[in-house]
RNA sequence: GAGGCUGUAGCUCAGUCGGUAGAGCAACGGACUUUUAAUCCGUAGGUCUUGGGUUCGAGUCCCAACAGCCUCACCA
């Protein structure tokens, strides 16, 4: 593919681009004069395969190879790598040449400063930026002719030798330059970038070259997942691939896109969760198993939701959710160490520290510490829902409890602190503990007042299960309910699942939290966003 | 789905009481071989999101639509 493409390039007439403003094709047009200009210099504005080079995090790594050339002695001394300012480095031991490395590096003009017959460029690529100066007589007038078509926003390779600027700034000190890329838009404000939200979202490669921190949450959120994945495996699980496309949308309580298969004929959903499949697994005998991949809820768009985002579920047969916390604890942990940030870490103007052990504290217990009301006390909970504007009529206790707790208790979890034991009632999935029929064995993490994770000891009774699911289906919309009769999950259980514990984990709020992003919009590449029109 | 805010040059933003549309960056021409948001001189660049309305006159006031953001609602 790469090779059948790059014979003469087109030249497509600008003026057939005419429902543009005149002053877009103003800034086009001069960038496809320089591009026309390469052409006559025989060389192809859209570039070849470049080998070689170095990333100019590597090259700038080299500094230590640089050395400054006393003029009077001829002495050699190396630059300092510790970070010292250089600038006085330069004053006080120059005037002098410096000589370092020759180096190859490939990358973006993000700025462009020309004074006469040198220019001096910001050449970024995805590990860093640096400068480089080219000078007419330095690179003769063969490259000088090349680099005067360059635009901000073009793509060039550099070769030339590593040295620092009596200014004290690291720079390849160009021989010869090699056109790589012509960029025919403008690119944003070279101070200011992109701000305006809706354009960062829409153009987020623009987002990526021109937004500090944009690449770097990005290629963070990677490392993060990354490591989810090396702790999952080190803990013996096995990762598999569900299907996306459910016949019946189950598994948590939510509005699921529908779709349609047109040679089956039958009406599709887009899973909403990975559950119901992974314990089919634990029942076929894959005993740790999890899916780290996309969910789709038909529902509102905000600052924490999207409607499609991305969800771990992990399994471990013969486990319980104690066992689930101490790994949702270990993944934490570890992804912290992946991103190589220091506790604590900054969120917006808080601070968030996963220092283990995380807190654990019965949901129970937090209720009474932030509500001094007694959850056992049902003339109680009346009356503190009657404070609050709670609807209390014909409500089972368990239910007002628990806006109670979402209401006064959950928004103060500043955290991370894992809320366990939830009213059975509110949990029809879940085992209840064996010394207190009212208690499922479930918990949840917040962080800031967010739910990260979410756990359970796994029911596996499938009488119980049927029958939950049947008791669901009485009376609520069945959009609006969880428990969608799923006739082969249930026969799934009655070959038995062995017991065990069930973990799920909201990775786009994880990454939120770990990236210092108050917006989930922030953390995904491609957040929806109604189409532009044309 | 409800409410609030925003929408002006490629980008970032001003625009007063309703009276000829402004700046910085980017671009174009010129000067400049150590600049770093380079600097200096000059030039050009607009469907003020869209559609109605009020008015002698609307970027500005009113109504509606569209898009984004925020707060709610929805949401294991």
């Amino acid at each position: 593919m790469a090779g059948t493409m790059t014979s003469a390039p087109q030249q497509p007439d600008p003026s057939a681009t005419g429902a543009e403003p005149a002053s877009a094709n103003a800034l086009e047009a001069a960038r496809r004069e320089k591009l026309r200009k390469l052409q006559a210099l025989g060389l192809d504005p859209w570039g070849q395969r470049f080998d070689g080079h170095q990333s100019i995090g590597e090259i700038r790594r080299r500094l230590g190879e640089v050395a400054l050339v006393n003029q009077a002695s001829g002495e050699r001394i190396p630059f300092p790598t510790d970070n010292s300012d250089l600038k006085t480095f330069v004053a006080e031991r120059g005037p002098g040449e410096t000589d370092g490395p020759q180096v190859r590096a490939a990358g973006r003009i993000v700025l462009q400063r020309p004074s006469g017959k040198a220019i001096f460029l910001d050449l970024r690529d995805w590990t860093g930026q640096i400068q480089v100066l080219i000078g007419k007589k330095q690179v003769g007038d063969d490259n000088w002719a090349v680099s005067q078509c360059f635009d901000l926003g073009d793509v060039v390779g550099v070769d030339g030798r590593l040295g620092v600027t009596r200014t004290g700034e690291l720079t390849i000190f160009a021989e010869s330059v090699t056109f790589l890329t012509k960029s025919i838009e403008t690119p944003p404000d070279k101070h200011k970038g992109l701000t305006n939200p809706e354009l960062r979202q829409r153009m987020r490669y623009l987002d990526l070259i021109h937004s500090d921190g944009v690449l770097e949450r990005f290629l963070n959120r990677t490392k993060i997942i990354n490591s989810i994945r090396g702790t999952l495996a080190a803990e013996g699980f096995v990762e598999i691939e569900g299907p996306t496309l459910h016949a019946i949308a189950g598994g948590a309580a939510a509005r699921p896109f529908k779709t349609h298969h047109n040679a089956l004929d039958i009406p599709l959903f887009m899973r909403i969760a990975l559950e119901l499949h992974l314990k089919r697994l634990l029942v076929g005998g894959m005993e740790r198993v999890y899916e780290l991949g996309r969910v789709y809820r038909n529902e509102g768009i905000s600052p924490r939701h999207n409607p499609e985002f991305t969800m771990l579920e992990a399994y471990q047969a013969y486990g319980d959710y104690r066992t689930m916390m101490d790994l949702t604890e270990r993944l934490i942990v570890d992804a912290v160490r992946a991103t190589g940030q220091q506790e604590p870490l900054r969120w917006g103007d808080h601070e968030l520290d996963f220092t283990p052990p995380f807190a654990r504290r019965t949901y129970d217990e937090l209720f009474v510490e932030h509500t001094g009301v007694d959850p056992a006390s049902e003339a109680a909970l009346r009356e503190l829902a009657g404070k609050h504007n709670i609807e209390t009529a014909g409500r089972h206790p368990d239910v007002i409890k628990g806006e109670l707790f979402e209401e006064l208790v959950e928004d103060r979890l500043k955290g991370p602190i894992f809320v366990l034991d939830y009213p059975a009632t509110l949990c029809p999935l879940t085992k209840r503990r064996r010394d207190n029929a009212a208690v499922a064995e479930r918990f949840e993490l917040f962080v800031e007042g967010m739910e990260i994770a979410n756990a359970y000891t796994e029911l596996n009774d499938p009488d119980l299960q049927e029958q939950l699911f049947r008791t669901q289906l009485a009376g609520q919309k069945e959009e609006d309910s969880m428990a969608k009769m799923d006739h082969d999950f249930i026969r799934a259980l009655r070959h038995g699942m062995p017991p065990a514990g069930g973990l799920g984990i909201g990775i786009d709020r994880l990454v939120m939290l770990l990236t210092n992003a108050t917006s989930i919009r922030e953390v995904i590449l491609f957040p929806l966003l109604r189409p532009e029109e044309e």
